[in-house]
DNA sequence: TCTGGGGTCCTAGGACCC
DNA sequence: TCTGGGGTCCTAGGACCC
């Protein structure tokens, strides 16, 4: 095992056998609030917290001098700026997110075909072929830290181990500006002394449930009998844990994998308690998730609303319908429906969410029951066309004039005005 | 001034079919 | 008919991840 820090010290390949370390998890540094400090330098070295500065938002991200003061991610804002009232708050910027990760994730695929992307900011990487071309795990994961850094001004760390998850740990350990390279025989010395925190799939109540019952380590976990682990937490999460905790990992580096479900939500800034209010937003993000469905050529079978209320609890009400579909207007038709079997029109209600499911590729075989479908279906259409030509917007304006008139021909009046 | 928004996966019960 | 069992689909909720 072996560490590169953050004083630019090189780990060499002599210093430990990576030949059986062949995938690489890369995971850039506080990704936004770095991203952030590229505009403003002046700020390095200062607590930065990157988050939409209103009542009920949550810190999106905080660069290292903030976490100092116990501030992190997903943590309330209001809480972060008590703990931190210095901390310099920076509005998130996600088209700059999405540059700077593209071009992270262009490198990552000149290095080798197999990249996984893991959110915005994390990939894995399979170098097992990258051998004869470039050359070991060591150092195709220094080549990228050194290109992600010229090419981009940022920061990340590398994990390489012989499987997904010790590489995400070991990525995890490497921060920042490191790598850490776990050959396979030292996988199990790594991995015991750890924390079950830093399990994937160990959560805060699970971590709690495993604590309670004398559970703290990964190698105390490793010597719980399986059977035990599946009546605590769950039979698959039983199993999975104690193959984990035992360094098995089958998971491969998978390219890319297809969706499932495309959603949004929205919390309001204060409670609504107006049903009006809540179809007028259930309208907006049914418009949305189809837009979504049809740029991505699908089309969903279940939708889902979300609802929560002014206490916090949460619950959802899905309906499977007979045929596919990519409609906003039908979205919001049986989202509006079941939103109105929930019976709760007075209750105070915090956040509203449209989901849909069952996910398939569109084109053909998904006739609608509608009789004008076809003219909503001409009516998106040209809201989609709209909406590459002249913005999101746009969009949103023709969307809502496309359903307050309630037909496909005057949104399409409004694409020839425009 | 307490809790975002995008997702995935699992569990459990009931309906329904053979 | 004092009544099994497996498989699949649907629904609701919850844990977890970034």
């Amino acid at each position: 095992m072996s560490k590169q820090d953050g004083s630019g010290r090189q780990v060499s390949a002599a210093d430990v056998d990576d030949s059986t370390a062949t995938v690489l998890h890369v995971d850039m540094d506080a990704f936004f609030a770095s991203v952030e400090l590229l505009e403003r330098p002046d700020l390095r070295g200062r607590p930065v917290i990157v988050a939409h500065d209103s009542a009920r938002s949550v810190v999106t991200a905080a660069t290292y001098e903030a976490r100092k003061f116990g501030v992190n991610s997903a943590m309330p804002l209001a809480i972060a700026k008590r703990r931190c009232p210095q901390a310099i708050v920076l509005e998130p910027h996600f088209e700059r997110y999405s540059h700077y990760s593209g071009l992270v994730m262009g490198i990552c695929d000149e290095l080798t075909p197999s990249v996984e992307r893991l959110g915005i900011d994390e990939a894995f990487l399979d170098v097992a072929g990258s051998g004869k071309h470039i050359g070991s795990p060591i150092v195709v994961a220094t080549l990228l830290r050194q290109r992600v850094l010229a090419e981009t001004g940022l920061v990340c760390s590398v994990g390489a181990a012989a499987t997904k998850f010790v590489a995400k740990l070991a990525s995890s350990r490497a921060k920042p500006d490191g790598l850490l390279v776990i050959p396979r025989e030292g996988t199990l010395d790594f991995l015991h002394p750890l924390p079950i925190s830093g399990l994937w799939g160990v959560g805060g109540k699970t971590e709690e449930t495993l604590r309670n019952r004398g559970v703290h380590t990964i190698g105390d976990l490793a010597n719980t009998p399986v059977d035990v682990l599946r009546r605590i937490v769950g039979d698959a999460a039983g199993a999975k844990l104690h193959e984990l905790a035992w360094g098995i990992d089958a998971r491969t580096v998978q390219p890319r994998a297809e969706e499932k479900s495309i959603g949004h939500e929205v919390t309001f800034e204060t409670d609504v308690t107006d049903p009006a209010v809540i179809r007028r937003e259930l309208l907006r993000l049914s418009g949305m998730v189809a837009v979504r469905l049809r740029g991505g050529g699908a089309v969903g079978r279940t939708v889902v609303l979300k609802l929560r209320f002014g206490d916090f609890t949460t619950i959802t009400r899905s309906r499977t319908l007979g045929e596919a579909t990519d409609l906003g207007r039908r979205i919001y038709d049986e989202v509006s429906e079941v939103y109105a079997a929930v019976g709760k029109p007075n209750a105070r209600v915090r956040l509203v969410g449209v989901r849909m499911e069952q996910l398939s590729e569109a084109g053909g075989g998904q006739m609608s029951l509608w009789d004008d479908d076809d003219g909503w279906r001409e009516a998106e259409d040209v809201m989609d066309a709209v909406s590459a030509r002249f913005g999101r917007g746009s969009v949103t304006q023709a969307s809502l004039l496309g359903n307050r008139r309630g037909r496909g021909s005057e949104a399409k009046g409004f694409a020839r005005d425009g």
